[in-house]
DNA sequence: AATGAATGAGGGTTCATTCAT
DNA sequence: CATGAATGAACCCTCATTCAT
């Protein structure tokens, strides 16, 4: 076998997965995955049966599979804000990763419904792994807000309800993008959610 | 018929359907709508199948009361925001809200899981009917911070935006509120956030 | 609820399991446990699909029950021989033994068919639980070799090789009755298969 | 072509062939026939999947082959009685069939377990073939106590059914021979049976 | 000749719903 | 009214076979 050979073959499979991942995606994000039936995928991807279980285990997996590289992807675009940075602020730098998130799932609508409704999941066990996701962002976020206090540019406060706060004021926004179909002015939607969520926790004397 | 005796069996009739949406309700937060089996709901409300089939006309109409309940509750709940009240500062009937909303949902966890992860629902149009009830509090919202920014009290801003991140706010701390057990200090929940989207909002003159 | 109800009620939940294990029984017996589709035996017992399962955890379930009886049902027709016994001979204790399981295997074909060929089993398991059976049976005969041996009635030999064949041979006889479908001339059978086997193991003097 | 290439592309076809009913045989002995995948097939003879089919028609011709050579290896091996025969006397003789085909049963056990236990045949039909070679088997039995009648060697009784019993007999014996793994004491086992058999068939006066 | 990805009929099983008692 | 046995559509998954490479 020429090494060309292998390649192509290589691409072709991972051109396969992809095919059904998308199919699987979107059919999931319409039905929820308990009303998704296999048929659906399959009709969906324009593949036999067959096909689908020589590529996932079962439905279940392909599910998995979706989630962890939904999560990876987002995990991805977050960056820990850095208040030693020179060349963006603390604003710009939250600004930033808002602007990366949000056109990461406004590229991928049905990936973001599942990452927004928790209840399209299997079951409690992909649920909580979602759960988990956003309670390490709680956290991530939490723990800013105690250097910030620390730092004395954050008003005292319980930074872990704050925290929830922001990311629910966060996720809110983004729900709304998402839903509301026309033209997604992005830029002016994290310039609202951004000036709404710094003076909710900036200390007063610190005022952009 | 006595009249006293076609009570008696109204009245049992209640109870019954009573049982059953209680149990429905448990099994429903406990499982999903579609993990969960007529099954277990018959079994948890001790009745036989038949039975089930006498008050409902099937597992898709229970939920639906289950829903329907819940938004009457929630909306019962929730009064308008009086600026001219005497009694009471805009601040304090917001918190009375929140009060009173937090409280009807800690006392049902199996219909706070319902209403919080929408992802339980049975499908798209139950999912939109929640969606729906979120989309008229963010309306309500806005119209507040409307009627805010015209007196003057709220800072000019896209008070659709402004309102979605307010609600996901509420959510967002609600659902920590609902997850993290424990004992939950409600006041001091109500009072982080209602600082947090206090300053978010107000004209910074108006700081109280 | 009467006792009479119930009892009715019992005696129809025995008889829908009758009917579905004797169609069960006819269809492992024509096609063998593997080849044996739900759809063949609920066609069969002319019922619905959800019905068998109903009485029967699955597929595997009803060929155990099957077994089981089967066993049971043989196990319960054979007496060990009694020496001492005043009122029927060795022989004639032998030929009632004969007389009884062949009864029992003419009077259930299918069954018969499930016995005699090992390989109709759906697994491993099974035909080692059939062979266990036929172990049993060789050990039982091996015994009573053993004994007359020692009684000087039976030549000596190796009682286990003697045993296996002595099984085979009634075995053998046994299925030539099943197959040839005909006037089964039981007596005749057994009085042949008796003479074959007691001239094969009795002591020359001793010869009847 | 040269003849040289031709037959060496001849051989290497044989070979294949060869290797992929081993590999069969071993698979179809360890599971039964339907429980026997192709994949099993293939992984254990190292073959790809089509490779199969380039030489098999399918699951059902790979195993009417098995069959087939099973039957002409044991037909082979089986010698009718020669009763003027000089050198060996007609237990000689039979001692000489048992101790071939005993001798070819056990140098192949996963073929060994494939005829004695019908069951792990695939269908009906396969059944059906093995149940005639040894109906074949009875009759040529039969045929031979029936020639011993009229010479006055062997007493009178009903020839098929002491057929029946004396291969009955062998069979059980031989499945012995095949479980119960240690030293297989061949000749032993051979001597028991052939007394057993002589004693229950000769007349009494023709006692060796 | 050899490969293995693709196929789809058919398998066993579940469960919401019905209906005779 | 209440019951629970019966129903059958629909589910997920397997595997013998085909065929383009």
């Amino acid at each position: 076998m020429s090494n060309a050979q292998e390649e192509r073959a290589a691409k072709r499979r991972d051109d396969r997965r992809t095919q059904i991942v998308r199919a699987a995606k979107q059919v999931f994000a319409e039905q929820g995955y308990n009303n998704a039936s296999i048929s659906q995928i399959i009709a969906q991807a324009k593949i036999a049966r067959g096909t689908f279980y020589l590529y996932f285990d079962g439905k279940r997996k392909v599910f998995d599979s979706i989630l962890s590289e939904a999560l990876a992807g987002l995990t991805e675009r977050i960056v820990v804000i850095d208040l030693g940075d020179r060349e963006a602020t603390p604003r710009q730098q939250v600004a930033h990763n808002l602007q990366r998130v949000l056109t990461f799932l406004l590229d991928d609508r049905p990936l973001s419904q599942l990452l927004l409704t928790p209840g399209l999941t299997p079951d409690l066990e992909s649920a909580q792994r979602l759960g988990a996701f956003y309670e390490r962002l709680t956290q991530m976020i939490a723990a800013s807000l105690d250097h910030g206090i620390r730092m004395g540019l954050v008003r005292s406060c319980d930074t872990e309800i704050v925290a929830a706060a922001l990311l629910g004021a966060i996720r809110g926004v983004t729900r709304r993008l998402l839903h509301h179909d026309g033209d997604p002015d992005v830029e002016r939607v994290i310039d609202e959610i951004l000036t709404f969520g710094w003076r909710g926790v900036i200390v007063e004397t610190a005022w952009e």
